[in-house]
DNA sequence: ATATAAAAACAGACTGGACGGTTTGTTTTT
DNA sequence: AAAAACAAACCGTCCAGTCTGTTTTTATAT
């Protein structure tokens, strides 16, 4: 086999193994010989391709956010063309998507867990959700209000994700919808300023 | 010295030490030995108060919330008697208050970081906002956007205490004036809808 | 009050194990 | 022949929790 291949191979059986054993035993556990011994590869040629467990969690959050970056992606794709947020709306259908997958909830903790060596790891997020904010003001009609619908489900999705949700399942999902109706902010949006 | 009283002082010099390695030294380095050094105490004097580290934790966090709970009742005292929604307003100046206190930050990542291998540590924490979600309903007109309001407001919270809010210091604060400002949301809210 | 036994608070050395990272050697690809 | 990929034993450190004592407080009996 090509070694690139053979690489790639690895470094996905690596990053699979993270994701079970998260699943399974819970971040406490994700430890570099459990995760040798879950991918079948050796530690020798875990830590080849990862040179420190930092590089694993990395890779691990490059992962998580390119599966929801594509997520966004593909339901930008999909939006009604008439939507006049569709940023906005994708986002925070990204968000909702985040919140609802029950898997993530222990990944967001390991990743967490790891911050106290590698305090900027998360930078990537920002980065990406900086973007999203510019494009997010860009189009809107009422930019705060965009902001304020965005950072809504940033809320519910982060409590969601850390199990401090006080709010049940309902009623996050109506909020979920509430955040995503145009209709319902619509009349809700600050009527451009007369001129001065 | 008072038994009873001399235990309270070695919990507090516990809990005042712990904050100062967080803040000084980062979460990572917050061991058992470490407290004990910072807070005078012997490791065996520490240990007779907490028995484990998930103790120490523990107290920690209660404290945080206490402190802030008591932020909270102070606000609500001293609010306008004609705030129409003022469990809502306080509880929202309060997140304002977490995002902006500057040590929290790391705290909130000791304990986090901790909850890998206590995960009801944060149970607390829903119970309270349980009860305050329940107000905030209760007071509300437009129950609905209240809790957006609310959840805008932990958006705003969580992300600048991980450090991932992708918006200026300038944006948040204008946010968090416009989730408090009952004027902005009035004429936004759901007119009670006709009897059918 | 005073002596005394018990309990609580505290001191500090020690242990056991987990875990990240290294090292040395082998196989496979280039 | 060289480099990349992999195997697996090994090491050093860190750290939570324990254990054995010592001092201080408290309860009880005289």
């Amino acid at each position: 086999m090509e070694n690139a291949l053979r690489s790639e191979r690895s470094r996905n059986a690596v990053i699979q193994a993270a994701l079970t054993i998260i699943g399974r035993d819970g971040p406490g556990r994700l430890t570099l010989d459990a995760i040798a011994r879950e991918s079948g590869l050796s530690k020798g040629g875990l830590t080849h391709q990862f040179r420190t467990k930092g590089a694993v969690l990395q890779a691990l959050l490059e992962y998580q956010i390119e599966y929801f970056a594509k997520f966004s992606r593909d339901y930008l794709q999909e939006i009604d063309p008439a939507q006049p947020e569709p940023r906005l709306v994708s986002q925070i259908a990204t968000l909702r998507e985040i919140a609802v997958t029950r898997q993530q909830h222990s990944v967001a903790f390991a990743i967490l867990g790891a911050l106290t060596d590698a305090p900027d790891l998360l930078s990537i997020i920002i980065e990406r959700d900086t973007e999203a904010i510019e494009q997010i003001k860009a189009e809107a009609a009422d930019p705060d209000l965009a902001l304020l619908r965005w950072a809504a489900a940033r809320g519910l999705a982060l409590t969601t994700l850390f199990r401090i949700c006080p709010l049940s399942r309902e009623d996050r999902e109506r909020l979920f919808d509430l955040l995503l109706d145009d209709q319902y902010w619509q009349h809700r949006a600050d009527p451009p300023k007369p001129g001065v």
